[in-house]
DNA sequence: AAGGGTTTGTTGATATATCAACAATTCGCA
DNA sequence: TGCGAATTGTTGATATATCAACAAACCCTT
């Protein structure tokens, strides 16, 4: 990974942030670019050096987080369905404002394609290689019904997590939804 | 005010924060220029376009706040003495860890001068005028005493206050040291 | 006191962010 | 509908921050 510079990586931090904390107050086509820089702290023609417009802000801001969360299946995998799950809600936990927000609000009209719908593509594509095919029980599913099954309720329950500001604890919801999914996959 | 480029703003904001949060860490002659360039995330370069050296930087940030008290004294003029007391309570609060770190850490060698001793200056420069020359009751008092007095009992107060972790609220603090200035200037 | 590692202050070349100004577009509303 | 105001996207000139590299000063430890 070739090193980034400093400024750079702060500028879109900043407007990430911002981002995620508007949304928090206004629905996504209310807010303008120039809410944006200000909240960030930052000059509005800096936005364009990093993106088209606010939608390709949010777009790589969903997919930045795709992408870490990608990179935590690599990391998990070779573990138990339990263990590997904690690191996802502690994740989540962690980015509660952008989970919430993002699963909350309304998709505007052009490019946000649905966050929970991106959620649910990247968490069947991690699954395709966790499906038992030894034990013989899933012999009589096609993969499409199973990842979807299990796909779909694992979104639901993040939802359902979130969106009740985090009931239970990381650690005990892993417990929960890594046995459930153990036995459906 | 000539407007200041926003990142100069920002670049000396990180600085005197990390300054800040390394002085409640380690003894401030402990702390390195790297350290510091670390924590703001910045380039060591840096410092070196805005601060002399460390010391510069910390002198610099100790001038901030004391011209920032000092504008709170322009604006609280003509009021009740009770009444203007709670902005600068309320600036020590918000400024906790400022005020602790700077009353608590013992002076390196070079630049630091005493912080106290600053502030001291700086409240009884701000007394002067406040002396009571009508009623009488000071005529047999000479300047240099009372403000001596009235001053130490100032910043003797609230040091006591911030080591002890700010035990009343400002508004608290503030009457009741409003009260005792009061009668003694 | 010598030496090896760390910290410092400085430099020059380069990258990025800023600002102000502009025309083009969109928006709110009369 | 159409006007005025706000928003957008771009530009060019400039300011600031970055990075890497350097020599000098400064520990410490032997």
């Amino acid at each position: 990974m070739a090193k980034v510079d400093r400024r750079i990586v702060k500028t879109q931090e900043s407007l990430k942030k911002a981002v995620i904390e508007l949304m928090s107050e206004k629905s996504f086509d209310e807010i303008t670019i120039q809410d944006i820089a200000d909240r960030a702290n930052v000059n509005r023609g800096t936005i364009y050096l990093h993106y088209q417009d606010k939608y390709d802000l949010l777009d790589k801001l969903i997919e930045t987080h795709l992408n870490e969360i990608g990179e935590m299946e690599k990391w998990a995998c070779e573990m138990d369905w339990v263990d590997a799950l904690v690191p996802y809600f502690e994740y989540f936990e962690n980015n509660y404002l952008f989970f919430s927000t993002m699963l909350a609000s309304k998709d505007a009209k052009g490019a946000p394609s649905s966050f929970r719908k991106r959620l649910l593509a990247s968490f069947m594509e991690g699954f395709k290689d966790e499906i038992d095919r030894e034990s013989g029980k899933n012999t009589d599913l096609s993969d499409d019904v199973l990842l979807q099954y299990a796909g779909t309720a694992y979104v639901g329950v993040i939802e359902w997590w979130i969106r009740n500001g985090m009931p239970y604890p990381p650690k005990v919801m892993a417990k929960q939804v890594g046995t459930l999914l153990g036995r459906s996959l």
